[in-house]
DNA sequence: CACAACTTTTGAATCGTTTCATTGGTACGA
DNA sequence: TCGTACCAATGAAACGATTCAAAAGTTGTG
């Protein structure tokens, strides 16, 4: 057999109309019992496979909806994803995934792929600003939702999570553990989400009169970064140390684990407390297991692909932006120190 | 405007037949430089986008390859993807990503959209035993790749890793910096990579009389059942204490290492040399850093798309296993103790 | 100006579905 | 027997691109 078969095949193959196959594919209620099985067994035998874009082109959209992430290697994405793909596929689509890498051309190219794909939609989080391509997406009427990126309500929805929350809880909780003299570890504050998680903290450090907030610069989000702060606290006298550490994300914190118990001149929980952000696998087996914020990925997944879903269904849709909040996740490494 | 522009507006707004402008869209010499001109200007005016479905039902195949690995999450998939993606843009295909997660209904699931979507061709990384499904494929005459397995070369090509090996790597360089008495650390040898690794590594160690292999066994692949590993042989005196040790990833090495430099009863690489694979992003950056195996994931994304591609062009297709062969990466941990 | 050779443009046919107005059957009541 | 419902099955039309044989236009030569 060369051509794989067609609807046309099936039918000549039952004795019936094109219109019967098509109708037992789609609306099994509307053929008898006896047509059917008869029906069905030709398609087993001729090994019958819908072509999906001839059934596209007919109802004119497709059942895919696209997904452009930044990073598919990021942890905080490959959950984000999983959820989406979950998602569509309770309400029968599936998830066409594309990795911009950052890079703003690559994210072009899965645009433009994605839109001669007419998916239902599209789930983005975009690289850099990109309102202008945006903004034709929306004339074109392609339904968007932006992931983890605010968007301006009168264009787009949108799914993010509250950054400012996020800080602030994981200073609150350095500071109902007692902790006074704390410092943020983060990279540089032109990232959004750096930003944003230390403007939370700095809110709760404010909340105590006897509470101070030191600043520590790291170059990147990487363990190293972290180890080499980490080495220079530990360089600075005890009573200089600061009592609570939150870092902006888990691999600082790690990093700075690291350089603190390996010199063995403090202790973690009990000199200094340590606090991280996202919550990655490695949190939880850590040498001292590392409290951590959680972001409620598979939530922003979920809820991306319904808000798309809601702006498909209305034909004037009115845009929604969602902003969860994040979990503190307390280990061992921010445990109470001795009573007192 | 509500429908969006299709061919024939294109045609009419720029008063020229509709094979015209396909002509433009696909073979821009043919069409003179006036005309040309007049239908970019529409199709620009008129926001026209091709509708892909269209173009494939009528030419009989997409431009799309589906890839359908384990885990996204896992890095060694992670990169694998990315090469497969640049190579397939390369050569004007893009690349449909679907996460079976170890289950074999997702994985099902993907296979028959694909198959709908009448994909080029399949990369697959199978769950395992799919033996039969993959023979459907085949009769339906869908080129199929298998990636990180190896394959009946009778019927399918495939692209894998010599897992053997990377173990014998392993296990000759610990024997090569002067260690004699190793470990190995495994999960289940009923994973056919842990299997083969271990495989490695006796074949290495058979070529030394005075050296001795002991196979210690791990409850999975995490850094938490490493850790355990190594809580055990602290426990043993040091005269009983393996002087090199090979864990089958480096999830398990990473605990291995935590447990020993932890209690700072031994040293590493001084009283044990460690020694993990895969070479994730955290070995660098270990407390102390961690020699590892390193799978060439990229080669082998980019092989699996070419392999694809030999299948699709020629008719009677020879199929191909390429098995490539892991590198050493050498780190601190496994750093020649003082001379002798 | 006629003719050949070549380039450019045309538009009907085609791909494989879904849709839907129409036809054919069957059952029931009058 | 006829009329009325109702259910199943039919098959032509439509979706939007590409293809390709044929028509139209252009240029060059004698």
């Amino acid at each position: 057999m060369n051509r794989t078969a067609s609807i046309k095949d099936v039918a000549i193959h039952a004795s019936v109309a094109v219109g019967t196959v098509s109708n037992v594919l789609n609306y099994p209620d509307r053929v008898s019992e006896r047509t059917k099985e008869r029906v069905l067994r030709a398609i087993d035998e001729l090994g019958f496979v819908r072509n999906d874009a001839a059934r596209q082109l007919r109802v004119g959209h497709s059942r895919t909806i696209g997904l452009i992430v930044l990073d598919v290697g990021n942890p905080f994405f490959t959950s984000v994803v999983r959820a989406a793909e979950d998602a569509a596929a309770l309400q029968g689509s599936a998830v066409l995934l594309g990795d911009s890498g950052h890079n703003a051309s690559r994210e072009a190219n899965y645009i433009d792929l994605f839109q001669e794909q007419r998916v239902q939609g599209l789930l983005i989080s975009p690289v850099g600003d990109i309102a202008d391509r945006l903004d034709l997406l929306r004339e074109r009427g392609v339904p968007t939702v932006l992931v983890d990126r605010l968007a301006d309500e009168a264009k787009f929805s949108s799914v993010a999570v509250d950054d400012d929350a996020g800080g602030y809880l994981a200073a609150r909780h350095l500071l109902d553990t007692g902790r006074r003299r704390l410092a943020f570890v983060g990279g540089p504050t032109s990232i959004r989400q750096v930003a944003d998680r230390l403007q939370g903290a700095r809110r709760a450090v404010e909340e105590e009169p006897d509470a101070a907030l030191e600043v520590l610069d790291a170059e990147g989000q990487t363990v190293l970064a972290g180890r080499s702060v980490g080495d220079m606290l530990v360089k600075r006298g005890r009573a200089e140390l600061p009592d609570g550490i939150f870092c902006a994300n888990d691999l600082l914190a790690l990093g700075v684990m690291q350089s603190l118990t390996m010199t063995h001149t403090f202790r973690i929980p009990e000199d200094v407390a340590l606090i991280g952000y996202d919550d990655i696998d490695f949190a939880v087996s850590a040498v001292v297991p590392l409290s951590s914020i959680r972001q409620p990925t598979e939530l922003l997944g979920r809820t991306a692909i319904e808000l798309l879903s809601e702006e498909v269904e209305s034909q004037n849709p009115v845009h929604r932006s969602v902003v969860f909040t994040p979990e503190l996740v307390v280990r061992q490494s921010t445990a109470t120190p001795a009573a007192g």
